[in-house]
DNA sequence: ATTATATATGAATATTTGTTCATATATTTA
DNA sequence: TAAATATATGAACAAATATTCATATATAAT
């Protein structure tokens, strides 16, 4: 159905031919969603951001963000997955701390580009 | 129910409390989960990237990602809502632009994350 | 004025995802 | 060894969200 297509005037051809040479591939793509979809929930950039001031248990955590130990802990899985924090057993305990320092920075450009939005 | 706390010896109060005070306040975190938001999605990332090369009208982004273009509209509103993009008419097509570097510096730390991570 | 085209958008649907609940595992203590 | 504690995790449920479909609006062309 070509109801979803525009007259080819309108087509810029060289624009997206340039663009479809130039763009990322795919793979990087869905990695870099994957990646940002982990700052994208309130709770894991609490997370985060406790951890970019101290390392801190499960129970820490819990208790600083007011949340289960088991909501934490399914949290704590994704960002181990996407490599984000390691964690460091101690006796029953489970240390995290944060596993680099692009965290920060992606933190801090986020919140500069909020901070101009509001002027 | 106290089988969600942990015993006080395990919690490190001194820790808990200074994360307390350093830690961003909760309207920031919100916000910053919103942008992130923004770019967890592929087509999202998809339309960014594109406009990063190029300025583009909805035709020729629907073209590119060979997508509908209800689909990216929608997609554009949300960019245009997070004052990501910012869109210039001229007859009867809608060009859409980046509003401003910090999207490219997003990406690009994303990316060098990815890539250290595959090492 | 009427028709066609480019874009926008509300509603419905399907999928994804965060939390809760129940339970499992690992470590320590009695 | 048995009981208690810290953490992890699968399954269920609820909430959020991306795309599709139908339709609306705005501009241009006939």
């Amino acid at each position: 159905m070509d109801y979803l297509d525009c007259e080819d005037e309108v087509l810029h051809q060289d624009k997206i031919e340039e663009a479809r040479k130039k763009m990322m591939n795919e793979d990087i793509i869905f990695d870099l969603s994957n990646l940002y979809k982990v700052f994208s929930d309130e709770t894991r950039l609490r997370i985060l951001n406790a951890l970019l001031i101290s390392e801190l248990c499960v129970c820490d955590i819990s208790d600083l963000l007011g949340m289960t130990h088991s909501s934490i802990s399914h949290q704590l899985k994704v960002l181990r997955e996407m490599k984000l924090v390691k964690a460091k057993k101690v006796g029953k305990s489970v240390y995290y701390s944060l596993k680099d320092d692009h965290i920060q920075k992606i933190i801090e450009i986020g919140v500069e580009h909020i901070n101009e939005k509001e002027i």
